[in-house]
DNA sequence: CCTTTTGTTCGTAATTTATCGAACAATGGA
DNA sequence: TCCATTGTTCGATAAATTACGAACAAAAGG
């Protein structure tokens, strides 16, 4: 069959655009594990979540990286055996204009 | 005794501008019924507990009131029998500009 | 005093959250 | 095919959160 066609790909739930909830955006910034993720995202770019350091369990940062996929703070490509993260800007932007701007600066740098 | 002296009046800690926490103000916004009580003092200025009409039992209300000070966003002064809340916006807009206006348009009207 | 008003505090219960280790699954390379 | 890498899922636990009603406390006014 033809390689699109394989339901078995590594397929995750992410929210459209339309569908972003101001409090679930909320709280999962509120949370200082993922806040350190999405600062890290703004100054090192797209990255597999392996390459964090967090300071929590392999099992406890995919819950955290799962939260922030869920309330459609970033994406997550499947590429090869990990996954890419990245922060959906545009969509949050356009959702919330000026939140991410606003929270990235009050939480200071890195 | 003068009036000032007397230690039994009804004082509730608040923290002070510069001790607010990012993530504690995150948390405290990303419940529905505290932010409709942000929402509320916003477009109606500074009222007491009672004059809400939140759905939740008096307690319950009580707790989110609590909350909201405890996170710096609002300011309980005591007035006969009751509390009047207000939004401390100058505190909040000093701490992490920006985001307490984002927030608001993001909620959308009331 | 006694009562009313306003809101807090207490005790409890149900739900959610953060955390971990162990086991599992998918991919890609030797 | 086997193995190493990456991350998810499962099961368990402890803590935090939200919620309620009942009881309490302070203030104001009769």
């Amino acid at each position: 069959m033809h390689p699109c066609d394989n339901a078995n790909m590594r397929v995750l739930h992410h929210p459209s655009r339309r569908n972003l909830d101001l409090t679930a955006v909320l709280h999962a910034l509120s949370d200082p594990v993922r806040l350190l993720i999405v600062q890290r995202l703004v100054s090192e770019g797209a990255k597999p979540c392996g390459t964090f350091g967090l300071p929590v369990a392999k099992s406890t940062a995919s819950h955290h990286f799962r939260v922030l996929r869920e309330s459609g703070i970033i994406r997550m490509q499947p590429e090869g055996t990990q996954y890419i993260n990245s922060l959906r800007r545009d969509d949050l932007d356009a959702c919330f204009p000026g939140l991410l701007e606003s929270i990235l600066m009050a939480a200071g740098p890195l």
